[in-house]
DNA sequence: CCAATCGATAGCCGAACGGATGATTTGGAA
DNA sequence: TTCCAAATCATCCGTTCGGCTATCGATTGG
């Protein structure tokens, strides 16, 4: 029997595990927690084989730093990331962070018993999708260089008033926001602000 | 008996649902769709009094547009979003749509059903979260023309792109924008789309 | 040691943008 | 009824962008 521990902040998303799962002779849900904190305790009190682990916990700490922590534990389980977003950035993190795997919450249930099955003897399991955005293009890998603009982009400022603040010529502004842009698969500011961001590449501060 | 039906791409979270319904003598599931074609199909064949609504479905038409489909068969049923997210710009389309209520997945389950029970009855039901935000936000108030544009703009979308998609001269999106950035302080179209989503005006992805 | 990548630089040019200013219509608040 | 906000449209004009093409060290990794 498979021991299954659920961290998710929705009461729904647990609930709809929990029935998939107890459809299933092989596997029992041993516990719920809904943040960071419970989800440490809940862990290390009843130490499950595996930890289903949504990334978006709502405020405070997120799943990856969840799952890092778990993982530092004496006897860490096995944790099986099950989440909404299949970004570069979400996904890297988790992998990181010591997941086994990374499934998509619309990945049918079948799917989600084979992925808990697998994650327990130890493999590493990742949903189709998310396989292949990380085999076909490795991801739009942006330099710092090219992070940084980004982060002043952010902020509105203009190619002038980033080649002031970077101590280099605008041409060079419009070099680096050209490879962004390529990059980004986005062909202006807005744009590749709005991507960056989604894409989690800066965060959004004022 | 209060008939519901679910529209949600996310297998585990209809599985959520239907399980913390079943459990409440006076709601039944009777069907479940995935996208927006079959569950136009779904409630033109079983009438439910109450569909529960995601507003992303993935590929093709969004739960916005499918509400507001929905609500203009003959005998509409009451549309009750259930969603992840919380900004202006979703809470808007869905009520503009035509929607009874709103809720947010971490809702505990007690609240979903007071929703259900509620909008089965013909009541507006919106989240606390929900509500709150549409009344008191403390920042500026764009109109819902203005959040309108601001999510075209985080598309990418040029001062043209914007007036063929809304139907309006380029010179009307030139005077939308001016009033955006002048509340949002800010003097072009990247630092508006990062004060935005900062602002949680908008939410990055499309 | 050589290819690749990164950062920096340059000029040209058409298209897009942002500011300023003013006008009309409509619908609700005072 | 008067007043105002919102949405619409318009013109002018200087500034900024974005695409294109090229070159030139410096590092890094086979």
């Amino acid at each position: 029997m498979i021991r299954v521990a659920l961290v998710d902040d929705h009461p729904v998303v647990r609930a709809g595990v929990r029935a998939l799962l107890e459809g299933q002779e092989d596997l029992t849900v041993v516990g719920e927690a809904s943040d960071a904190h419970s989800a440490e305790q809940l862990v290390a009190a009843l130490h499950p084989d595996v930890v289903l682990m949504d990334l978006n916990l709502g405020a405070g700490a997120g799943g990856a730093e969840v799952t890092a922590r778990l993982r530092a534990l004496a006897e860490p389980p096995y944790v099986l990331v099950l989440t909404t977003y299949d970004t570069e950035a979400d996904i890297m993190s988790a992998i990181d962070a010591g997941a086994s795997g990374y499934l998509l919450k619309d990945a049918p249930p079948e799917d989600l018993f084979r992925a808990i099955r697998g994650t327990a003897r130890g493999e590493t399991v990742l949903a189709p999708a998310v396989a292949a955005r990380l085999v076909r293009r490795s991801g739009p890998t942006l330099t710092e260089r090219e992070v940084e603009l980004l982060g002043l982009l952010a902020t509105g400022k203009s190619n002038r008033d980033m080649a002031k603040k970077l101590y280099v010529s605008e041409a060079t502004v419009k070099s680096h926001l050209a490879h962004i842009y390529s990059k980004l698969e986005v062909d202006n500011r807005a744009a590749a602000v709005a991507r960056a961001i989604e894409q989690r590449i800066i965060r959004p501060v004022s």
